[in-house]
RNA sequence: CGGGAUGUGGCUCAGUUUGGCUAGAGCGCAGCGUUCGGGACGCUGAGGCCGGAGGUUCAAAUCCUCUCAUCCCGACCA
């Protein structure tokens, strides 16, 4: 492809709105520009990146065995009436009405579509196990869009539906799911690491992330520092902490009251009293579904809300109001301690506080807490001890017990195993061998192709602009005729270009009359695996140069044998992305 | 939805505090010339009713009210 006919617009600079490197780039790099929040139009450079993203998505999930079909966007409500998610999704659904009133929603995902389609069709074992996907363009009415591609309110998504008739054939469907995911991920050069997830709204009783390594990803995720000999992981939403409860009985002094005037959150009475944070239980109040809750955790830890939602059995969990800290504690807020609080019938405590004694906490009085407390001891409520902090680098691998190590991950793909979930609400049954009727086990399994070439720029990127892998590349190679009104220089570049071609490789060759300098800037921007210089200067000396962009090792090759010496260059660029 | 910020040529921004000449710069774009191996230089030129609506004033990009849009932080997710 000749740039010169091509429309690659690059910037020098970077849109004010965008804050996320990939976001950046793929502006500059002339891949996207954006409509409106959270929507982008595909440049012709972007578009091919997506489209090779979805080949390789669509490449191994024919060889799993799952078979692509192309449902509507556009999805009646009686459907999504029909599980309940017309209320339960809330405002991410886009709602519209037709011209008879009735009311559509533009599809966030399939697993009504997909579930009343096969409701029709199969009726018995013989029919299963199925797997069908498509990827499409959803619609999620995001609370809040942003970053770009990381989270727009329009994107491109693989969605994966399997139907089985018994929870062995729903693992293996599951297995084979997971197993072309790892294919996906690696054929795309991603560093990536499987994780433990939380099902969330979409349901079910298990799943897994696929989350691509990035210093600039949203989501924190516990791995263990074995890997990959351990490869335990887990979204620290739900990365279980494996200590247990082991009580400390050891002697505490008396509890004292010390006053603590004005001095309300950890670091400060931490300061005021020479304490470490470790030494103190913060004590957080919170209501779940209109409940009061009491939770400890250790002055230096994180409350995991999730696994205090799941503890207490509630929907929904949220922080008390000044008033009702007020109320329960009779101090503002920054003084609560686990003795004398009013209105809470228990208390949840991490099993991390059994095994420490000798605590400081508030001492539900203004400006006071208390040292020398020993919770098993001072604590008329009762107390139920459990997992409810976030994990922390150093806590032991619940798999191998070496210790783990926070990662910062982009998460790319899903994949959930949801039961009977759809098919019982919405009646997917078929009959069994003998006849019985039986709702299908269902899976479902996403991938977030538009979010995959954002999470590779934001893994793969230097001051210079994109380093592309090759296999999401735009290009393979990009070739550059430094000085295309010389006629021995172009007859060389146009030859190469001719020679590329043949090998199959897909050639961006720069031919526009720019001066080198902006044409080297555009081609570090853009970020094509590898370059190759045609110029006068080496040209005299028999050579062209050559760049992989990802090492910026600089090379050249003899001009007049360029064909025998390319493959061993080219190899050499695909061997730089091993990993 | 709560909190914060920003809207001025295609892009990045100055000017707004303290109202006052014909609204500026850099990049980009068009023409001419000089250049030509890591985003060249000179000259000339096109392009803006200062997000929108109302108001205050002799006078509004600048002050007031309302409104729309975008971005950031928080509650949700591929």
């Amino acid at each position: 492809m000749r740039w010169s006919r091509y429309y690659i617009p690059t910037l020098k600079e970077a849109p004010a709105d965008a804050e996320v490197v990939s976001h950046k780039l793929l502006v500059r790099a002339g891949m996207i520009r954006k409509l409106t929040s959270g929507i982008y139009t595909w440049l012709p450079l972007g578009l091919r990146t997506l489209e090779r993203a979805k080949n390789i998505v669509r490449r191994e999930m024919n060889a799993a065995g799952a078979c692509e079909a192309l449902m509507p966007m556009v999805i009646p409500a009686d459907l999504w009436i029909e599980t309940g998610r017309w209320e339960k999704f809330g405002d991410q659904l886009l709602r519209f009405k037709d011209r008879n009133e009735r009311d559509y929603c533009l599809g966030p995902t399939h697993e009504e579509v997909i579930t009343d389609l096969l409701r029709g069709e199969v009726r018995s074992y013989r029919q299963l196990p199925l797997n069908l996907y498509q990827i499409q363009t959803k619609f999620r009415d995001e609370l809040r869009p942003r970053f770009g591609l990381m989270r727009g309110r329009e994107f491109m998504m693989k969605d994966a539906y399997s139907f089985d008739c018994d929870d062995a054939g729903a693992d293996r469907s599951y297995a084979a799911m997971r197993d072309a995911y790892h294919r996906i991920f690696s054929g795309m050069a991603l560093s990536f690491r499987q994780v433990e997830a939380d099902t969330g709204a979409i349901g079910g009783n298990f799943s897994h992330e696929f989350m691509v390594l990035a210093d600039t990803g949203e989501d924190t995720i516990a791995s263990c520092t074995g890997w990959p000999e351990c490869a335990w992981a887990a979204n620290v939403e739900r990365a279980p902490v494996v200590t247990g409860y082991v009580p400390d009985r050891s002697e505490c002094p008396a509890p004292e009251t010390v006053s603590t005037p004005g001095q309300h959150s950890v670091e400060e009475v931490c300061s005021f009293l020479g304490a470490d944070p470790a030494r103190l239980i913060k004590t957080l109040l919170l209501v779940a579904d209109g409940t009061p809750v009491a939770a400890l955790i250790r002055g230096d830890r994180e409350l995991n809300e999730i696994k205090l939602r799941k503890l207490v059995g509630a929907d929904d969990i949220r922080f008390a109001s000044p008033e009702q800290v007020q109320a329960w504690t009779g101090a503002p807020v920054g003084f609560a301690g686990p003795v004398g609080l009013r209105g809470v019938d228990r208390i949840y405590a991490d099993n991390e506080l059994a095994a420490g004694n000798d605590w400081i906490a508030g001492a539900n009085r203004a400006d006071a807490h208390v040292r020398h407390l020993d919770l098993h001891r001072d604590v008329t409520l009762p107390i139920e001890w459990a997992d409810i902090r976030n994990a922390v680098a150093g806590d032991p691998c619940p798999c191998c017990g070496r210790p783990v190590e926070l990662k910062r991950g982009i998460e790319v793909g899903h994949i959930f195993k949801l039961g009977t979930k759809y098919s019982e609400s919405m009646k997917a049954v078929f009959l069994d061998e003998n006849g019985r009727e039986k709702p299908m086990i269902m899976g479902c399994y996403g991938i977030g192709v538009s979010r995959v070439v954002a999470a590779c720029i934001e893994q793969n990127f230097d001051e210079g602009g994109i380093m592309f892998p090759p296999p999401l590349a735009p290009f393979d190679v990009h070739l550059i005729n430094l000085d295309p009104k010389n006629a021995e220089v172009s007859a060389k570049a146009d030859e190469i270009h001719a020679f590329l071609e043949e090998l199959g490789l897909e050639v961006l060759y720069d031919d526009r009359e720019e001066r080198p300098g902006v044409k080297f800037k555009d081609a570090d921007l853009i970020g094509l695996p590898a370059q190759i210089v045609v110029g006068g200067k080496s040209l005299a000396g028999g050579k062209v140069e050559t760049k992989n962009r990802r090492t910026g090792e600089k090379s050249a090759l003899p001009a007049e044998t360029f064909a025998d010496a390319f493959p061993g260059f080219w190899q050499g660029v695909l061997d730089s992305w091993q990993r």
